[in-house]
DNA sequence: AACTTATTGAAAATGAATTTCAATTTCCTT
DNA sequence: AAGGAAATTGAAATTCATTTTCAATAAGTT
């Protein structure tokens, strides 16, 4: 179970000595701010929290670390709608489906055993194997339904 | 029923009317064009089979049909793990599922009464009515598993 | 400390999507 | 059928996120 920002960081150090990637100041300061949000988060915005106490840290350090988190298993892309990337924490219990409100832009993660059961079902009759899946509903949530 | 694509051309020539826009040769072709492949197929892809005939029509052209086509709701708009933008011709049994795969590239539509009703029956947990959904599987066809 | 190699960040490049604009075409009105 | 307002066209330019380049800097090894 990886729950721990620091445990996660220090599997992000494992990853980066078997890879023979240095570990830096600004990574470190990069992944830290990424990993402290649970939140879909696109690089720009990511730069932004990033260098609000950070100038020196530069938008193109920001990207290459998020591609960085991503190749280590830490962060995964995803692309909604708006077709900006988000990168999104892993955590263990993986979530892949999304609620995606059209009005007020609110993303809820889900997920649901017996969607999960039914998908492997589906694959299966076309022979297909699934590595991974996107769900993702546009509609309107509670809260902007009215 | 809309099946034939005469019909859909009809729909196209209604709705045009209605919005005050111009029914023009290139448009006609465009259209065509475009409803006879049911695939996923880009805009660059469209233009390319287009303009094989077509050397006067300009890839803009195409660009702007498909967009007209996706507000006429003859087409859908989706993105895929690789970032471009894909149209479809919308049919009366609307597909929204696809498979992937990593390898071939092929894109095979499904469609699941259960998984729809799963789908609703979660979604109104959450308090969410559902306008779209996209279900993607990315992962290996039969022929490329082996 | 010296050295090899990776990293940084500004700027440039890329590439798909979108807009601009002058020339052309459509289609409504007479 | 001709005139004219308004939409359309297509090449080129623009936008905007993403990605690459490159010279200067920093990390980590010997």
């Amino acid at each position: 179970m990886i729950k721990e920002i620091s445990e996660k960081k220090a599997r992000l150090k494992t990853f980066m000595k078997q890879k023979g990637f240095k570990s830096t100041r600004q990574r470190d300061i990069i992944a830290s701010e990424f990993l402290k949000c649970e939140e879909h988060i696109t690089a720009e915005e990511l730069y932004k929290k990033v260098s609000r106490r950070n100038k020196d840290i530069g938008y193109t350090t920001v990207y290459r670390t998020l591609k960085l988190l991503s190749e280590s298993g830490l962060a995964t892309e995803r692309i909604f709608a708006d077709q900006l990337t988000r990168y999104e924490p892993v955590s263990d219990d993986e979530h892949h489906d999304h609620l995606i409100c059209l009005k007020c832009g609110s993303i809820t993660e889900f997920e649901d055993p017996k969607l999960e059961r039914l998908q492997e079902k589906i694959a299966s009759e076309f022979g297909f194997s699934i590595v991974d899946h996107k769900m993702d509903f546009y509609g309107y949530c509670r809260d902007c339904k009215k």
